[in-house]
RNA sequence: GGAAGCUUAGCUCAGCUGGGAGAGCAUCUGCCUUACAAGCAGGCGGUCGUAGGUUCGAGCCCUACAGUUUCCACCA
């Protein structure tokens, strides 16, 4: 390594990339002797550049995939994008509006091109920012929702489930868009409340024996009112139940039924039935066998229904029916009311209930494999808790509303009979209707619901329907990492899917992690303008910096902040470990180093080992449960405190005696520094790539340090002496830096100590790590016990009243914890119930501590 | 209306099966010590939301309450 040289990743990341991918490092084997170990990428929507989000989550990917691979799995991240049918078409058609055309002016396949061309763009762009970000996907497997082998896929399961009888054509209740022109599925439905108005309206009786009154929020619908309903439990109308009304500014006449949907409470306890245009009046109306009269159509005007106020925007109908009805003293009051309007989730347009025919897959039987996954353990969720939005989303499933009448997807492959009508599901046109032997048909003009492929990505990326050596590999897939936003959306889906198609879970684990929200805790957002583009960070700090920060405060489940300062904390991080590593380089020039088995280990040394073996285990053992947080957390205090705090500087004594001393010290650094690498390389891939690449001693051969195997523990039964004795020398060193501290003496200043002969051995790094010159003949002054022995600050003058409030305050600190000790173990209940392991502890400590209190009281009646 | 999460230092959050309260940032003090002043060393700061309960022992388990966030359902 270059010693001058500062961290600048900026200069050298993009270079170490391009190293991994000439050396076809991401590439996973369909036939290899390894054990397989897989994660499908969950596919980011090509509607926009990948946000920070994606970042964290395809982090969190990358970081067990390189783990993984690390300790040689054949380890395949298979990546893609997705279409997102709706979000792509509600920007192309936002495009277009700006160039004054519609779609309908280009036509279908001049608008599939322009489609085409944004898929190319932003898909581009993902691919960029996730290279720059230093994913180790395997690119050349990369895969598009909308591509030839996903799309036969899409052909291949709607084929089957169609013909089991499992996908079906039907009327119903469903959420239409004026704007986007097309139904979306309950899950697209985001509801907000919204100021508005209650209208209380007259419904004079039929017979003009005088009128009811109602209250809606919408009274445009009332022109496909064909009933009013009260409760039959309500006994103000039990006795109107039956009779006729007049429908105002119709010549229509509905009828007051009774039924439980009614509550008595609410409003006038009287409710117009509207069936067309609400769920709940539709469910209404099929108990009552009542009317269905659509009053607003596709584009969100009004019907002919509405007679003299038809072709009227929903607003200006309302506005002027409102007023018509306060013209005829049919308008009793109006009043200010909040309530509940669901918009559509990518125009935020208020969604419309409507009656329309779509196309739905069957959800009762197909959930049932899905729920049995997790109850059985097949499929694991993590964390736990989130097992219950899995379950009470299955168990309360409705049939999937799969249609949607746009243009951007896969178009529905169901052709029917030009003359028959018959529907036939092929994946091109029939060549001849089974029923009537015509060869003209239509293709249906719906396309799928964008969540139908990417159900299928688990298995269609692998290669399904054919039954490839990649699916035999990788499938089922070892995890799939989400944010908990899409646990119903899109998780449950692959599951069922999963099972139908393949017959087995899609993923053996489902990590679920929280969002990234921004430093007051808001989600980010376009409208608050306050998103993070990830590219933007990677160009100023780094990719490094942007992983460690998303990672090191994870906690699996939770969302997390992202902040300016937690960027500043990761890259005094990463500084940190390229100082450090200059610091070894430096020291290792010249230097033909020992492999470590060769070492003559020292205390420090076998200390250092030991600290290294337990973080390697600890590290191992936190990555193998999806703690990534907490491991990558322990690892950089490992880092920080162990490594260069203690033990560089510990070194440093043997460094400048030179010789044997040095050639051994130096060896260990090397050794300690590989293995650091390697354990942080999955987090931070870059610095430490680089940093291995430029050691020319350790890496002669130029071997990649994404291929090593990953940390190992060791066996320390050999060093635990050698452990134990540095462990009290850092207890004497904080002691006598606290001593200095307290006694006002500057840094810098180097006062003299007397020392126990156990110091004796540690006499340099003392002196160098505490500043103070140790001497070790017996001289008067402030003592302190460490568990290295007793310490004198020798003063230059005695002050013997000052030294005996000293001591005594000492011998009371002792005599607490010696209190605290005897009192709990003379608690019987203690001794007998708490953990052996904890009574010895205390048992050791009350010992010591009593030991320690001798020593001072010896010196104290010495005085 | 149903469900889940969160509440710990000034701020952001850890705290794994119950066994002497932690980190980063901020703040204060001292130090240019030959890897690092984008640094080093040290300090200040917490009745772990409230009230009960279980236990030898509770931040952790149980119950209730309060505040807060999210998901689901959705009342005309």
């Amino acid at each position: 390594m270059n010693n001058k040289q500062s961290y600048n990743p900026i200069e050298w990341e993009e270079q170490i990339y391009k190293l991994w991918e000439d050396a076809n490092a991401f590439h996973a084997e369909d036939n290899s002797k390894k054990p397989p170990f897989s994660i499908i990428m969950p596919p980011p929507n090509v509607t926009s550049q990948a946000h920070i989000g994606h970042a964290m989550d395809m982090t969190f990917q990358d970081v067990l995939i390189r783990y993984k691979r690390m300790q040689g799995f054949n380890c395949l991240w298979q990546p893609g994008t997705d279409h997102a049918a709706l979000a792509t078409e509600h920007k192309l058609v936002e495009k277009l509006a700006k160039e004054g055309k519609t779609k309908e002016q280009i036509g279908r396949s001049e608008f599939d091109k322009l489609a085409w061309e944004w898929y190319d763009y932003y898909g581009d762009r993902i691919l960029k920012q996730f290279h720059r970000l230093g994913f180790s996907a395997d690119w050349q497997r990369y895969h598009f929702t909308m591509d030839e082998q996903s799309t036969k896929a899409v052909l291949t399961a709607f084929i089957n489930l169609y013909n089991k009888g499992l996908i079906y054509r039907g009327k119903r209740q469903t959420n239409w868009c004026v704007h986007c022109k097309s139904v979306i599925s309950d899950d697209e439905v985001e509801y907000a409340d919204e100021a508005g108005h209650m209208w209380h309206i007259r419904y004079p009786y039929a017979d003009g024996s005088g009128h009811i009154v109602v209250a809606t929020t919408r009274p445009e619908t009332l022109f496909g009112d064909t009933a009013v309903a009260v409760n039959p439990k309500d006994k103000r109308y039990t006795k109107i139940v039956g009779k006729m009304l007049n429908l105002p500014l119709t010549d229509r006449q509905i009828p007051i039924i009774a039924d439980d949907y009614v509550e008595k409470e609410f409003g006038t306890g009287m409710v117009k039935i509207t069936p067309a245009h609400d769920p709940n009046d539709y469910e209404v109306g099929k108990r009552h066998n009542l009317e269905v009269l659509t009053v607003i159509n596709k584009e969100g005007k009004l019907t002919e229904i509405a007679g003299k106020f038809a072709g009227l925007d929903l607003l200006e109908g309302r506005k002027q029916a409102v007023e018509e009805l306060d013209k005829l003293g049919l308008l009793e009051k109006v009043e200010p009311y909040k309530h509940n309007v669901g918009h559509c989730a990518r125009c935020h347009t208020a969604i419309e209930p409507m009656i329309t025919e779509q196309w739905f897959v069957a959800m009762k039987e197909l959930v049932k494999p899905a729920i049995n996954a997790v109850k059985t353990g097949e499929l694991q969720i993590h964390p736990k808790r989130f097992e219950n939005n899995y379950f009470r989303w299955l168990e309360n499933i409705q049939d999937w509303c799969i249609s949607r009448q746009i243009w951007t997807g896969h178009r529905i492959p169901i052709y029917y009979c030009d003359k028959c009508g018959h529907a036939v599901a092929e994946r091109q046109t029939p060549k001849e209707c089974p029923k009537c032997h015509s060869t003209s048909f239509t293709q249906d003009p719906d396309v799928l619901d964008t969540w139908f492929s990417s159900s299928l990505w688990p298995f269609s990326t692998l290669g399904w329907p054919e039954q490839t050596q990649t699916l035999k590999q990788f499938y089922p897939t070892d995890c799939l990492v989400t944010a908990y936003d899409i646990l119903t959306q899109w998780l449950t889906k692959m599951v069922y899917m999963g099972y139908e198609c393949v017959g087995k879970t899609p993923f053996k684990h489902a990590l679920i992690h929280g969002l990234v929200r921004d430093e007051k805790g808001r989600k980010m957002s376009k409208s608050l303008g306050n998103g993070v583009d990830p590219l933007e960070i990677c160009e100023k700090y780094g990719a490094d910096c942007l992983r460690l920060a998303l990672i090191k405060d994870m906690s699996m489940g939770m969302d997390t902040r992202y902040s300016d300062t937690k960027i500043d904390t990761s890259r005094g991080f990463i500084n940190k470990l390229w100082n450090a590593s200059k610091f070894v380089s430096m020291h290792s020039e010249g230097l033909e180093l020992l492999p470590i088995e060769k070492v003559k280990l020292q205390a420090k040394d076998e200390w250092l080992l030991t600290k290294l073996s337990n973080i390697a285990k600890n590290a191992q053992t936190n990555i193998d449960n999806f703690e990534l947080g907490v491991a990558l957390s322990n690892i950089c205090s490992f880092v920080l405190d162990d490594f260069c705090d203690y033990y560089v500087e510990f070194s440093k004594p043997s460094i400048f005696a030179g010789g044997d001393a040095k050639r051994n010290t130096v060896s260990v650094l090397n050794y300690a520094l590989v293995e650091i690498l390697k354990l942080l390389h999955p987090f931070i891939p870059y610095v430490t790539e680089y940093i291995y690449q430029n050691s020319k001693q350790i890496n002669a051969n130029g071997q990649l340090l994404m291929l090593l195997p990953y940390a190992q523990p060791h066996s320390i039964s050999k060093l635990v002496a050698g452990f134990k004795s540095t462990e009290n020398v850092i207890d004497a060193i904080k002691a006598l830096r606290a001593l200095k501290v307290e006694n006002n003496i500057a840094l810098n200043v180097k006062p003299k100590i007397v020392a126990p002969q156990d110091a004796k051995p540690f006499e340099d790094i003392i002196n160098k790590l505490a500043t103070v010159e140790l001497v070790f003949d017996e001289q008067d002054g402030k003592v302190i016990m460490t568990n290295l022995g007793k310490f004198t600050l020798v003063a230059e003058k005695v002050d013997r009243a000052e030294l005996e409030k000293q001591l005594r305050e000492q011998i009371s600190k002792l005599e607490f914890e010696i209190k605290r000790s005897s009192g709990m173990l003379s608690n019987p209940n203690f001794v007998a119930k708490a953990p052996e392991k904890l009574v010895a502890a205390e048992k050791q400590k009350l010992e010591d501590n009593k030991n320690k209190k001798a020593e001072l009281e010896q010196k104290l009646s010495a005085l």
